[in-house]
DNA sequence: AACATAACAGTCGT
DNA sequence: TACGACTGTTATGT
């Protein structure tokens, strides 16, 4: 059996590019706010990777080892293993603060690790379908532009533009991602939704994540694993008729980052997953939530 | 009973 | 031309 599937790097781990646009008036210019290289914890250094991350050795050895495993319970193994060593890694922070906008921004996940959790998911995810693949909005029903499915603790379900997600039981790759954002953020999340972008033809309107049963308190854990895609917040008062003029805020989400989204911000901004035909590749992206039971 | 809308279609500009 | 930014839905649920 080959393993070799491990050390493919099919997405490139880099710095987000961060930014804002001006609100679209005759002025309107972009203007973009790089982000520094991260700083001397070089994660794409093959000496720090010996560190964080699984490597062929270990795949060498459960294969000498005669293990018949299926594939699938390889990467599970390098998984388990790899996330304790993401914890302990000291996280480069970016804050982004604007008006009632409180977000935090880091590269979670090493690139050989996220290729690998990306490789598990797409290996193990069932998504919805039929009725449990459609939206009910402005008074009709229509598929969502992208797969979605949801898992969480039993009984949890998540309701939103009159729709229902029931939780299905935890798969354990999203159980050990659960665990490790517990780790790193100090909240417990009891529910996690999975949105798949096969290209960049799929994609998720502007909306609010301010659904009544969601935790006040808690933020919104959000993954983003394969394609780097473009993603917005524009606060509610940019929307006509009061128009004010507060800029977008602009972010490009990368493959093993995590964005936080802190309160208040998902009270007074949408945010949104625009199409981007030049971006060809699948993301997979996992919103972590704190349900409040009923 | 106001109010918001995780979707699309249409318009306009580049 | 195609893509991206923006506007207006529309009938239902809260």
């Amino acid at each position: 059996m080959d393993f070799h599937v491990i050390k493919t790097k099919q997405f490139p781990l880099s710095d987000g590019i961060l930014g804002t646009k001006k609100q679209s008036d005759e002025t309107s210019k972009e203007q973009k706010i790089g982000i520094a290289s991260l700083p001397e914890e070089n994660i794409n250094s093959k000496k720090k990777r010996k560190v964080d991350v699984l490597d062929c050795t270990s795949c060498e050895h459960v294969n000498k080892e005669g293990n018949e495993e299926p594939h699938n319970s390889y990467l599970y193994k390098n998984l388990d293993l790899a996330f304790p060593s993401v914890k302990r890694r000291s996280l480069q922070w970016r804050k982004i603060i604007r008006n009632n906008l409180d977000l935090d921004y880091t590269l979670l996940f090493p690139c050989d690790v996220a290729d690998s959790l990306l490789q598990v998911l797409e290996n193990e995810l069932d998504y919805f379908t039929g009725d449990l693949a459609k939206i009910h909005i402005f008074g009709k029903w229509l598929d969502v532009p992208r797969k979605q499915v949801t898992y969480g603790d039993p009984g949890l379900t998540y309701k939103y533009s009159g729709i229902v997600r029931p939780a299905q039981p935890w798969p354990q790759p999203l159980e050990a991602v659960r665990d490790l954002l517990g780790n790193v953020t100090g909240y417990n999340f009891n529910f996690v939704l999975v949105n798949r972008y096969k290209d960049g033809s799929d994609k998720m309107g502007e909306h609010k994540d301010d659904e009544r049963d969601l935790d006040s308190q808690a933020p919104i854990a959000s993954v983003s694993l394969g394609q780097a895609r473009d993603f917005y917040f524009r606060h509610q008062d940019t929307k006509p008729p009061k128009k004010l003029n507060i800029e977008k805020v602009l972010l490009q989400l990368q493959h093993g980052s995590l964005l936080l989204m802190n309160p208040p911000t998902n009270q007074f901004w949408y945010h949104a997953l625009p199409p981007r035909k030049s971006a060809p590749g699948v993301r997979i992206n996992l919103t972590f939530r704190k349900i409040i039971p009923h």
